[in-house]
DNA sequence: TCGTAAACAATAATTATTATTGTTAGTAAA
DNA sequence: TTTACTAACAATAATAATTATTGTTTACGA
């Protein structure tokens, strides 16, 4: 028998959370922002859930940054950039660069692409004015 | 396995309305006097409880008036008086006479009563003056 | 005919089930 | 040794399953 998946309020929240910001949060991030509405909320719950909307395809991960994995729940594809200093990080829409590439690779070498993830690394324009 | 007593609002309902009246209410009474309240609310509902409450002990049938059953959500021992008139029935408190006879009937005949239900007959005050 | 009871499907209160969580302890990488 | 994260398990809470109660219709007796 497959296990069912039920409605809980935790979860709810944590998704909105996600989905309602831009930053790429981390557990840790979404820990701290739902507490104040949450306070039971504990961060196994948090770990679990990311884990969960992950295998879902709800949410994405960027990748981990200064320690921390950061997340994404925008669905359509799009680029990164994330600033090695600050370690913010911001989406790249727009660019049929990857697009492209992906056909030459494809005919290139004869190969299938089916998923490809594009991150910049370098530094912010508020880091870089600093 | 014995059959568990549920609550329900309906059966609530009707054992306050008995309780906080002293009309000694028939089921049609009851029925008509919650239905405001209850819209949904069926006779037969009105007579199940009753038969329920009697068997629960919490109310008694006061008899016969006109036809239409009444009932008594008073527990305390107590006679009453029924119009022939108006068929208006109430309470007739602190009547010690009948706890005497029972006692000169124990006596008199070497019987032991343990219940006993007086009820007069007549006519109430207000069909006297009319 | 009128007051009340029986029968039965529909509804709603409750119990039982189990997914989800909180907490604690544990693991692996830095 | 810290820090981010995972595993284990009892406590909690959402949902499914159960069944008491009700609404409705029909039947019955005075």
């Amino acid at each position: 028998m497959v296990k069912a998946i039920r409605y809980s309020k935790k979860r709810e929240a944590l998704l909105q959370a996600i989905q309602d910001t831009d930053s790429h949060p981390s557990a840790e991030w979404l820990y701290q922002t739902l507490k104040p509405q949450h306070p039971d909320l504990s961060l196994g719950t948090v770990y679990r859930n990311l884990l969960f909307f992950q295998e879902q395809g709800t949410i994405k991960s960027v990748g981990v940054v200064n320690g921390q994995e950061r997340f994404d729940g925008r669905t359509q594809p799009h680029a990164h950039f994330i600033c090695s200093q600050c370690g913010c990080v911001s989406d790249l829409h727009g660019l049929t660069l990857a697009e492209d590439l992906k056909e030459t690779v494809s005919q290139q070498y004869s190969l299938t692409v089916d998923r490809h993830e594009l991150t910049f690394y370098g530094k912010c324009q508020t880091c870089n004015q600093a």
